[in-house]
Formats: structure tokens, C-alpha cells, sequence
DNA sequence: AATAATGTTCGTAATTTTGCGAACAACGAA
DNA sequence: TTCGTTGTTCGCAAAATTACGAACATTATT
């Protein structure tokens, strides 16, 4: 191992692990579900759907957020959340590609 | 909230947020592109291409081995490491189903 | 038997994640 | 002003994740 490998990960490898990450609780992904459903996305909702505490739910909206699928924006006194449809396509992709990729190159066992 | 309601995450949901889950961190990203590319499979040029320890490694293929995307075997003194066919093709659909059923009923904001 | 090569497991530490209740902030209505 | 409604933030605790080096196990070679 020299000083000259490098030896970090990708930004590719990076963001798609990040997107996978902010998936990877099954709260955060049945929000995810419900807020393409749409039956509504105000947080009281989202909260409704779910069992555990508001302040946990919070806290996964955050991570999503975070994450950038998904923005929420004050409709007082509500706050409505929903997919952040740019990233989510870029999120898509990500996957899509990463599973092409890999499965056009898999002869493996 | 009464007793009779159901609030406990689908089979699904849990499923892919396991998968999601498994792939949440780059390493394992890479190592996933890694063993698609099968420039080989064992573990010292998994180790090789990573900036990790070797036991860091050995618990990131732990991690996808029991997400089910992997499976190892020995091939005495070394250890084969390969991409789990049938569970990558479940992967697979179950991000495709989400996002192509989340994209079919998205229309907010 | 001693050594070398290959990985796993153990013990440990630091950090992050998950979760909750309580307190708080912002706003509208009584 | 005082409530009530809606969510966020704070403080805390428990558990899981990430990472490492050292020790270990296994097998082949000397």
C-alpha cells in the first residue's frame, strides 16, 4: 500500500450508498411509500401511519431529508413533506445503473 | 390508537429495507461492484481494493453474506466470495418495484 | 515440528442510530 | 391573554455500526 494508491471510495459509490442508507429502516421507507401515494403529507399523517413516536418521526423525516429525498415545507400551522423528485430520479438511476452494471458483468459460482 | 390496528411494517418494506440497509456504506458498494466485476473473488483482493483492515472487511462481507447478496466458501487457504444470484435478482426487483410503483403515483408539489 | 499464508473471531473503543418523553416554539382561536 | 394544535428540538438511554490490532484456526510447505 503506497502513498500514490488511492484507495477511497467513489462519488458514485458514495452517493448511492447514501441513498441506500437513508432507505435502510422500514419506517423510512413505508414514509416513503405514503408520501408517494399522496393520500396526503402533512406530518400528522405520516405519523398516523406509523408505530412509533412523533419526535422518532421527526427524526427519520430529517434523515430523508438529509439525504435529499424528500423536502418539507411550513403550511401553518401543518408541515407538509414530500418526494423531492429531482433526487428521487437521481436515486432511481443510481440504483438502476448499479444493478445493470453489475448484473452485465456477473458470470460468477 | 387502539389495539386492533396494524402498525407494524409489511414483509416488503422490511425486506428492501434490509437490502437498502446492506448496501448503506461504500465499502459495501464496492465490494459489490467488486465481485460483479470478477476480476476475482476472494477475500485478499477484496481486501486489496479496499482502504480498510482485513477484519473490517471480513465483517462487511459478514454484513452482506446475512443481508443474503453474498455467499463465501473456502477454497483452501482461501476464501471465494461471490455475488448470491437468486437474492440479487429479488434486490433488484424489490428497488425497481419501488421506485416504478412510488414514480406512478407521484404528483405533488 | 516449525513456519508461512489466508481469513475469522475476539476484545475494545468511538461513533452513530434508534427511540422516547418532556419541553419548547409558532401560530390561530376563544 | 390563555388555550389548543402542530411539529421540532433537547436530553437521555440503549443498541447497533464501524473500525482496528491481536490472537487464533486452518491448511500447506519446509
Amino acid at each position: 500500500m503506497n502513498c500514490c494508491e488511492n484507495k477511497d471510495y467513489t462519488i458514485d459509490n458514495e452517493q448511492l450508498a447514501r441513498f441506500a442508507k437513508a432507505m435502510g429502516h422500514p419506517a423510512r421507507i413505508a414514509i416513503l411509500n405514503f408520501l408517494a401515494k399522496l393520500d396526503s403529507c402533512y406530518f400528522g399523517d405520516i405519523h398516523n401511519e406509523l408505530p412509533i413516536a412523533k419526535a422518532t418521526v421527526s427524526q427519520h423525516l430529517k434523515e430523508l431529508k438529509d439525504a435529499g429525498l424528500i423536502h418539507g415545507e411550513i403550511e401553518t400551522p401543518k408541515v407538509k413533506y414530500c418526494i423531492n423528485l429531482e433526487n428521487w430520479d437521481k436515486a432511481q438511476k443510481s440504483f438502476e445503473l448499479f444493478f445493470a452494471d453489475c448484473k452485465s458483468k456477473i458470470e460468477c459460482c
